[in-house]
DNA sequence: CTTCCTCTGTCTTCTGGATGACAGTTTTCA
DNA sequence: TGAAAACTGTCATCCAGAAGACAGAGGAAG
């Protein structure tokens, strides 16, 4: 990939968009760009943590596994976002997984570039740190849903989330694509497949989404 | 000891320890001292977040409250640590709850002026940092608890974690004062009340801990 | 096209722990 | 010091949803 095209990808992120051009280019220069299949691992728990993140394509979940096989997943990626972020709050070790769930584009930078170009660059550090207080609350309403609502709440609201980060308008409602799988959508909710399984189909019967194993359509927010 | 309670301690005295005696003068003049007693609320949801909170002694309790008025504690802060902290994480109105759980002294600092400290001090700017990856790497955490473990398994990792960065070591054991109620340790590991009691005699049962209202003694780790 | 593997749909069984109720105990503070 | 408030202990009831099992459908890959 020619290095015009990484500077296109590097200014259409949310986070570096409008920032000056020399501060692109050291960005740029610094990053390198990788492509990733489906289900391939982009790193693992007890990986020392040295490199940030860029997705530009595809999506990417963050998840857990217990000691016993169980797992859980934290959050998941779109284009425009940034991942393993820990490694500048001090994480010497990754303590997660970050697993490919769609075809992606990823552009990585070295732990410590990025944080000589956060010195450097008083503009873009403000984004990053308002960036970290986005997660953090994005953590802490996901133990308020998995302490407070019930598993249908749970699926509930995250299709609708799903959907508004990831899917698209359409005169009669919203799409989105890929759909995850019933396992996955478990994972995220903190139920089973079964669950999720019997939970969409109810939504179905209800007319309030459609789904297939490559869409979901939802018609209206759904309550 | 474990890694985590390690750096715990090392969170807890090195925040603002050895930093120059300008940047402390500085600290010290911009801040405000203040004594809060138990049951009083220090910020509440929907507040404005204009202060970082610095605590000196007692302990407060980091919470949510649900439409229906059920609550969950999302942590406990003390003596040593900062909170409100996402002030400086782009939030701009509180979330949470922060409520005293033991009588307070507090030091506060407007957000404003702790930036400008942080922006002139690139060594406790560094430490925020890593305390606040710190933070995120025990909620996450704390999802993973409440997902994997069962309510027993929850409570007794609470009893660990509580006794070690608050109890005391003795001859035969830790202990901890003061202990918390059977409400408040229900809403940190996301069960009931009637649940912890029950869970809590039969530690007393095996002898594994020892509990008045005023103390909790733990003879060693729990397993 | 066909084989193989992954994912979905559904049913049945079973249990952890929520919930409510109430009596007894300890603490608070007027 | 005495009444009110807050907390503990226990029991009986109930159900959301986990867990297992298996047949059928869809998709990928040769």
């Amino acid at each position: 990939m020619n290095e015009k095209t990484k500077l296109w990808y590097l200014q259409n992120f949310n986070l570096f968009k409008k920032l000056n051009d020399s501060t692109m280019n050291q960005l740029s220069k610094k990053s390198k760009m990788q492509e990733n299949k489906k289900r391939e691992i982009i790193y693992f728990p007890e990986e020392p943590s040295k490199t940030i993140y860029l997705l530009k394509e595809g999506m990417v979940k963050i998840s857990r596994v217990s000691e016993d096989g169980r797992s859980t997943i934290l959050g998941l990626i779109g284009p425009g976002d940034i991942f393993g972020e820990s490694a500048i709050l001090g994480q010497s070790k990754r303590e997660n997984f970050a697993e490919v769930v769609e075809d992606a584009v990823i552009c990585t930078i070295n732990k410590e570039m990025f944080q000589e170009l956060l010195t450097n660059n008083p503009e873009l550090s403000l984004r990053i740190t308002k960036f970290i207080g986005f997660r953090r609350r994005e953590i802490e309403a996901h133990i308020e849903d998995i302490v407070f609502k019930d598993a249908r709440e749970r699926v509930v609201a995250f299709l609708n989330r799903y959907i508004k980060n990831f899917g698209k308008k359409l005169l009669d409602g919203m799409i989105v694509r890929p759909f995850l799988t019933h396992q996955e959508i478990a994972e995220l909710t903190a139920t089973t497949r079964q669950t999720v399984n019997s939970i969409l189909n109810d939504l179905v019967r209800e007319e309030k989404i459609k789904y297939t194993r490559r869409y979901l359509k939802i018609f209206s927010e759904i309550v």
